[in-house]
DNA sequence: TTGACAAACGGACAATTGTCCACTAAACTG
DNA sequence: CAGTTTAGTGGACAATTGTCCGTTTGTCAA
């Protein structure tokens, strides 16, 4: 329960510190131009941390010091389309009023899955190091506040048991949604993308209270 | 879809076949024995493939010829425990015929929580190589198999839904039991398996048409 | 400007993984 | 009980990861 990076009271200081140095910014920049490159001639799996040194040209312990592992530095790379599916979800919420919680949940979901499948390679390799999908990295809280904030209106609109226990039923469905899995049902068990994103609805509506 | 191992008129033909070396079943057991001692010195995330190799005195390509990684290591050595596991619950369903199929369910997914928290170093440690957990390993294969049938008897029954879909939804809840992620909900959010059963639990529930 | 300070850099290094392949020795065969 | 076969063995090796730390270089304050 570190502090360190958590202003309760919005006053997050960044004053006294030192502005970002300008030859940091420029590495950072030019290593996910250069990963981003290497990732779309090869696929993440056939890179190594070692060849982006290489074709970057600059220093090993830069380019940890910039992303601590490839999951960070996939995570980094999709983080500008990770912005715009939040942004769009928001979007989507805003039309979507007259819908009900669970219904929205359902929605939400399959937007998350249909995410994950079209950035599978990137999404993939970031999941992997487990640390980056259930720790408490931004895109996992986004997911799991708006899975919580779904079912917690439901239940408020009895659409929802209230015996339920919301964080954990939350956990259960986002995991459903874990990329590893998703690769494998789609890869060696040949299920579409529709029929997993079909299947998740239909558990989701199953779950209401009638 | 392979059919090297799978004899459809069961005849399983073993002969023709040379018998198991002595040596290669001796440094089987050897090295199982020499991880176990080392794992329980250090647990298995402290102990290296080399630290196996160096300890028990073979070559190190003979440990990698009985187990591909430490994941396999770890699952052959809770392989007996797995065993037991089965055998538990078979007994258990025999008793509890009385029950409707979504508490067979539960009961289920509750025992396999506490066989993960149980086993959990090794269970993490041979579920970090995703492939056995989402692949075609006797124990995922097992689980999955219990889960859809408990499932496709309450459809039946009409306990569930039919337009659920059984395939998808067992993986989905077999998801929520992946060991990482049971590890990060007991370490890091704080949950005690207790609420993580009962949670599991009543949203197993929550599933069942009313 | 200049100097000091800390952040950032680079690259050597240790640790680890998994593969490869020439050799060894069980286990069949006649 | 030789001779042959082939699974099994050992250990060198290449690939990769992540760390450490002496050196460099932006930034800020004077």
């Amino acid at each position: 329960m570190s502090n360190d990076d958590f202003f309760p009271l919005g006053l997050s200081d960044d004053s006294g510190e030192r502005a970002i140095r300008s030859d940091a910014a420029a590495n950072r920049t030019h290593i996910l131009a250069v990963a981003a490159e290497l990732f779309a001639q090869h696929g993440p799996e056939a890179v190594s941390m070692s060849d982006i040194v290489e074709a970057s040209d600059v220093g090993r312990g830069t380019i940890y010091r910039h992303f601590p592992n490839k999951g960070a530095l996939c995570l980094a790379l999709i983080d500008e389309e990770l912005r715009l599916f939040q942004e769009d979800w928001l979007a989507n919420m805003r039309e979507q009023t007259d819908e009900t919680p669970m219904v929205q949940l359902a929605n939400f979901l399959e937007m998350l899955l249909r995410f994950t499948q079209r950035n599978m390679p990137l999404t993939l390799e970031s999941q992997r190091q487990g640390i980056y999908y259930f720790g408490k990295l931004e895109p996992r809280q986004f997911d799991v506040a708006t899975v919580r904030g779904l079912m917690q209106a439901a239940v408020r609109q009895g659409e929802l048991a209230a015996e339920l226990d919301i964080d954990v039923a939350a956990d259960a469905l986002l995991a459903a949604l874990y990329a590893p899995l998703i690769q494998y049902q789609i890869e060696t068990r040949g299920f579409s993308i529709e029929r997993i994103g079909e299947g998740l609805r239909s558990m989701v509506m199953q779950l209401r209270r009638t």
